[in-house]
DNA sequence: ATACTGGCTTGATCCAGATCAATTCTCTAT
DNA sequence: ATAGAGAATTGATCTGGATCAAGCCAGTAT
């Protein structure tokens, strides 16, 4: 075995850790040769660009996919023209799977920036899970984690001020980032503030002027998309007032 | 084989079709056969009064469960000490697919009126899905079902008016009856107008304000409890100024 | 350099719906 | 029957955040 080799398997390995399906094959029961099964089904890595669709509104389901890198905003469309955002997704989220039942996507993802993702073709996942003993329940865990944040949403739109909103979100963020490695503090954000508006049910103009407010009272910085949080306890506070007992994860 | 015998299983039938479970054994490909292996590790029926928790915030995760009859909220508690209300569950519905990843109940179920339920235990799927193929797929249909829904409810929290949100809660409540082969334009609202305010994110004094309006421009009638819907047409003019591009189903 | 374009910020005004307050209706318990 | 408690309705007022409007900034094309 040479030192090339070795090298290549500390990189997939790494890459994934950062990866949405790690939870399919990493920490739960997956060995080594099932990690080379769960391999043959991934396609390769899919690479968008900026504005690229990941899926669209109304096509077949096909596939789920877990985000490598970059950043993708799901959304669909009202009557009334407009968009609905319905989440952000980071690196190591998973998209895709509220299509299963309706084998149609209700809403389009479309990458923030460059994007790399993996798809996972969902009509052989019933092949492997008869290889895999546990694939259906980790599938079932991430599905009712996707159910568990949607309620978190819920609670954020239906009972949180304008202010409470956006340092949830910004939390949130964070967190999500930290999970994978990324700093807490400093990152950027990938989606304008008029997705960000939508998602959180506002006005762009209120989106604008919290940012404003948090940045004078010495809670972040803002400088465009590169956002440093000064003050986790503070906007803490802020959402505390209101939020969800235990767990207040998972509102982008 | 008795005429007693021929009714009983008449009887199953038409229980079952009303049933949030029959989807895992009727019409996708469960012969008589599957429905006795599922039928095994169906506990018996578990009744419940007004007020009785099918499960509470924090319990252990052990089953999912199937409303046969009667009517539930779920919700969650805030660190305001305020509840809110996730759903609405009517015969048909299905329980618990939020609490598989973290085996804990993220929120509790509790009974709006005499109710009845199927109950699955959870440890038992694995196994009988090796007998029964097709039954975790079923269930990954059903859990991308409950995303859809959640979705929904966060369009009508994010982008509708306060009107709009109530018709919409209307229709809905009105599709899943007619759905189960009840009325589609006379039912009972086991719910209160606050449980009702709590769902929408919306104050209960508006509630009622606006069951008054609806009811003077003869879109239906309320009488306490009882509603009677007069023009659906009319309803869904309110909410298609801004509702979700095909499927604005499931917001309760 | 200059103009253009789309995103962002800031100010001024307005209104849908929250909040506060008082009354009425229903149901239950005595 | 009567009292008491919670649910629902209705009215009066207030306010958070939307909307309207105008300027600003950064990146791209000419």
């Amino acid at each position: 075995m040479s030192d090339q080799k070795v090298v290549e398997i500390t990189q997939v390995s790494q890459a994934c850790r950062r990866c949405g399906l790690y939870h399919l094959c990493g920490p739960m029961g997956l060995d080594e040769g099932d990690m080379a099964k769960l391999d043959t089904v991934l396609k390769r890595r899919h690479s968008l660009q900026k504005g690229d669709y990941l899926y669209r509104l109304g096509e077949p389901f096909t596939a789920i996919y877990a985000v490598r890198a970059g950043s993708f905003k799901s959304y669909t469309l009202l009557d009334d023209g407009t968009d609905q955002i319905t989440g952000f997704q980071l690196a190591g989220d998973l998209l895709g799977l509220g299509a299963i039942s309706t084998k149609k996507h209700t809403n389009a993802a479309r990458a923030l920036e460059t994007a790399s993702v993996c798809e996972i073709p969902f009509d052989r996942i019933e092949s492997l899970a008869g290889e895999i003993p546990g694939l259906h329940y980790h599938l079932m865990s991430l599905m009712s984690d996707e159910i568990q944040h949607d309620q978190c949403k819920l609670v954020l739109l239906a009972k949180m001020s304008a202010e409470a909103r956006l340092a949830t979100f910004l939390l949130n963020i964070s967190e999500r980032l930290t999970s994978r490695g990324y700093s807490a503090c400093e990152f950027n954000l990938s989606m304008s503030r008029n997705d960000i508006a939508n998602l959180l049910g506002m006005a762009v103009e209120t989106i604008s002027r919290l940012f404003s407010q948090f940045q004078e009272s010495g809670l972040l910085l803002a400088n465009r998309k590169e956002i440093t949080l000064l003050d986790l306890d503070g906007l803490r506070a802020i959402t505390s007032s209101c939020s969800v007992k235990s767990n207040n994860s998972h509102v982008s």
